[in-house]
This record gives C-alpha cells, sequence and structure tokens, in this order.
DNA sequence: TGCATTTAGTTTGATGCCATACTATACTGG
DNA sequence: CCAGTATAGTATGGCATCAAACTAAATGCA
C-alpha cells in the first residue's frame, strides 16, 4: 500500500476542482489518510516482525496453525482464513518450510492434499514474539480510550462493509 | 497486506491467553480490525483502478504529476512524495512510459536527473478516471456521517502517529 | 464403469515493494 | 584542481501478490 505523504498545495487544488468541478475534497482528503494511516500502521508491524525475521504473511499463517486444536491445517484452509489465493499461500508455506517452522505431510486419505503443521521451531518462534506483539499492540491500542476505541473499530467496521460502493 | 478473515474461536482464544497469560484480548482483536478494513479498503481501490489498467502505485504517480505547475517532476521527488523508495519509483515510472502516460526527459542542469513529465495520454487517463475515483470516494466516505467521519479520521491520524509504540 | 467436472496444489509470469549495491555526476574543502 | 563525499538514478535479488494455466486426484452423473 502506497502512503502518498504529499498533501495538496491549496493551489493544486484550486487546479483540481476547475478541472473536476463539483468533488468533495473533504472525502477524497478523509480517504486518503484512512489510507495512509493503515500503510502506517501495517509498516510497522512489518518493522516488529521483521526483527524477528518473520513478514506478515508468514506471521498470519503461523497464528492460525496456533489456533488449530492439532497445529496441522490444510494449505487450501490457510488460504482461505488468511484472505489470499492459494498460489501466495504456496509461497508462504515454501519460506516457513524452508525456515523449518512448518512441515508439509502427505495427507493418506486425499492424495491432493497437504497437512501443514507448526513445528517445534515455530511453537518456539511463537513464543518467542507472541509475547512482544501483545505487548506493543496493547500499548498501542491504549493510545485510545476505550470509548474513542470502541467508536473509532464500529465506524472503520462499517464503512469497510460498504467497500461496494468503490467500483 | 494480509486479511486474516477467519476471527478466533473463543476455544482457540482460551488456549492463546493459557499460553500468553495476562493478554489484552480486546487490544489485539481491535488491532487485527482495524489492519482487515484497511486492507479491504485497498483492495476495493485496487479494483476500481484495475478496471483503467492501472494500480495503486502508478495512480499516485500520475496523481502528484498532475499536482505540477508544469507537470514535471523528478524521480527523487516523486519517490519522496509517494512514501515509496526510489528504486520503487523507477519500477513505476518504468510501467508509466511504457504505457506512454508519462516521459522521461533529460535534465540539462544535471545530468544525474531525469524529468518526468505527464504527457497528453496521461493526463487522458487522469481525466477518465479521476471523476469515477472521485464519485465512488465520495459516495464511500457519505456512508458515515459528518460527526462520525470527523472523528474517525482525527482518532485513526492520533493512534498512526504513535506507530512508534510497535518497535 | 466412464467421462465430465470439481478440487488441491503448484507453476509461471506479471507487478509491487524493499534493502543493498552499483554507476555516474555533482559538490566541497583544502 | 583534486580527493572525498553526497546525490540521482538504476540494477539485483528477495519476498508478496495475483491471475491464469497446468497436473493430479477425487467426485458426480449417466
Amino acid at each position: 500500500m502506497l502512503l502518498l505523504k504529499e498533501l495538496p498545495t491549496s493551489k493544486s487544488l484550486e487546479k483540481f476542482v476547475t478541472r473536476y468541478p463539483g468533488t468533495d475534497i473533504s472525502a477524497i482528503s478523509d480517504f486518503v489518510s484512512i489510507l495512509r494511516a493503515a500503510s502506517d500502521i501495517s509498516s510497522a508491524l512489518d518493522a516488529l516482525l521483521a526483527q524477528h525475521g518473520l513478514l506478515q504473511g508468514r506471521w498470519w499463517v503461523l497464528v492460525l496453525l496456533m489456533r488449530q486444536d492439532d497445529l496441522t491445517s490444510s494449505p487450501s484452509e490457510l488460504a482461505e482464513k488468511a484472505g489470499v489465493t492459494k498460489a501466495t499461500m504456496t509461497g508462504f508455506i515454501d519460506g516457513l518450510e524452508r525456515e523449518g517452522l512448518v512441515s508439509r505431510f502427505m495427507d493418506t486419505n486425499d492424495r491432493r492434499k497437504f497437512l501443514i503443521r507448526l513445528s517445534v521451531a515455530g511453537q518456539q518462534k511463537l513464543d518467542e514474539v507472541m509475547p512482544v506483539y501483545v505487548q506493543c499492540v496493547t500499548q498501542f491500542m491504549n493510545v485510545l480510550g476505550r470509548p474513542e476505541r470502541n467508536t473509532l473499530i464500529t465506524d472503520l467496521a462499517t464503512l469497510a462493509s460498504r467497500v461496494d460502493l468503490i467500483k
């Protein structure tokens, strides 16, 4: 995602409304602000995870596997839950397997399938990173008071539920 | 950015707080909600731009060039304003130039530099996409009432200003 | 049973994105 | 003027990401 750090000058805004009359500048500005804030937050998470040799994609895979009773899932299921394509998930699993954090097993019932299991090293990695993650995220979210936070989450979810309007 | 569509089951949450005691579950949950909403919104924008053969990176470059009086800027300046590295900007410009939406010129004063100028086709592309973009974004932002919107933007900016806490 | 369809996963090729390293040019202090 | 440093831009290599094509296996229907 892109930051667009530079805000438009009032002069360029003038030019803009001349060329595209009737534009609701505040809507555009608010929209860009949201994208930028989100990008900043996501980048910060990237940086935190990078300190532990992780990236967001791989991190969420570890988290998803941890949730499973037997620490096991399939690429398709993981892709579905993580909201990426199967092709992307193949890449994540390749990387995690190379680093020994997960293992691939054949599924004896369905020979098209693989089972992906969190390894001991993967669990250790989670135990190393998760406390830091939890602490940082908690501190971060506490920047806002509880009522502000609740309102923010609710309104943002309301907005996101209508992304169909952008089409 | 990654979606993480699946919310944890209460059972897996139980397991989580057992393994990582004292975790403020609501902070984590709120954090993930924000990332997910942002990802949804950004993806929607991707889809809108894709209908016009554009991607976010290239789109913002066109927007930045449009703001310039002479429709011209340099790769470094664009990278700075867009919040990406110079290497990334090289890629954007390569793509835009290949499609004829911008042109590279030598800077006669400083032979290290290039000047990037929005082409006529680039301006036409903006004129094609911008009205759609403006209309969609305006409708989208109007999902929230003005006071809710203002609060959302303010609180999100407040939060994003403290990303230093995630480190 | 047998062929068509669906599903699981990978591969390929494109773009985006960064860090790092490299080249060429400009600047600066002696 | 020259050596050292800084700056502009590109190249390289790695990961993320998708769509589309592909392979293999399972399923469904006649």
